[in-house]
DNA sequence: CGTTCAGTACGACTCCAATCGTACTGGATG
DNA sequence: CATCCAGTACGATTGGAGTCGTACTGAACG
């Protein structure tokens, strides 16, 4: 059984999300495509067991990298359907789409929070 | 708990495995880009699922690749750590390192197993 | 309404993975 | 030893991903 990680709760009048697969639109490859480089590891991991927050604008990661770079790995997370984004104002913040990914594809977070990077 | 997946009895005098990293330098970054493509689920998953033997040769799988693109598959596969590879006379023959997995990612080869492709 | 600022769009560049044809290697077999 | 055959090595090609600078957009805020 996957563990249940904390999901807080949701403001009320959410920003829609951006275009996102559908929970059966899923595939394994793309999502493990998407969890093949220690940058997006790094993300999905920090979420799943940092989150203060519903939901974290990327400049909570504190990611040395520069903003186009983000841009591009937070569509890939986005795309292969890890992470939902949402539009408040001028921040597009990310979560995990913890139930979805357990729906489908059951431990595999679990395998995200316990990696580690290399030293 | 990781489903134990039936491993057949080792025949005796194995010849040595090809190169392939140790347990502990199993990183998860490489196990999920090697398995980021359907060819390469599709190999794993019919190992895990359907083997009658210890290990197959790469004709087993009846892949309709030409054989200069299956020996890099099937590279790609043992130097992330999924499979093992032992030379057999001219044969070379593959089996997933079921053991190794669970050890080090419990749950990633229940989600292979229960992959399916796409139609 | 002008400024600020998060993030995007676009494009350039680099690099690597995938693909596959062809030639080769080296055990197996007679 | 000659042949056969599984699979490799090598190299060419292609496409896609990562990286990032620069210009842009559009909401927020005074």
């Amino acid at each position: 059984m996957p563990a249940a990680f904390k999901t807080l709760p949701e403001p009320p009048d959410l920003p829609e999300p951006l275009p996102e697969p559908s929970v059966a639109d899923l595939r394994l490859e793309e999502v493990m495509g998407a969890l093949s480089s220690s940058l997006r590891l790094t993300i999905v991991r920090k979420l799943l067991l940092e989150s203060e927050e519903f939901d974290h604008s990327c400049h909570w990661f504190g990611l040395d990298r520069p903003k186009s770079s983000l841009t591009h790995h937070f569509k890939a997370l986005r795309e292969a359907g890890v992470t939902r984004q949402r539009q408040y104002g001028l921040e597009r913040r990310s979560q995990v789409r913890v139930d979805d990914l357990n729906a489908r594809f059951p431990g595999l977070l679990d395998l995200v929070a316990a990696w580690t990077p290399q030293p």
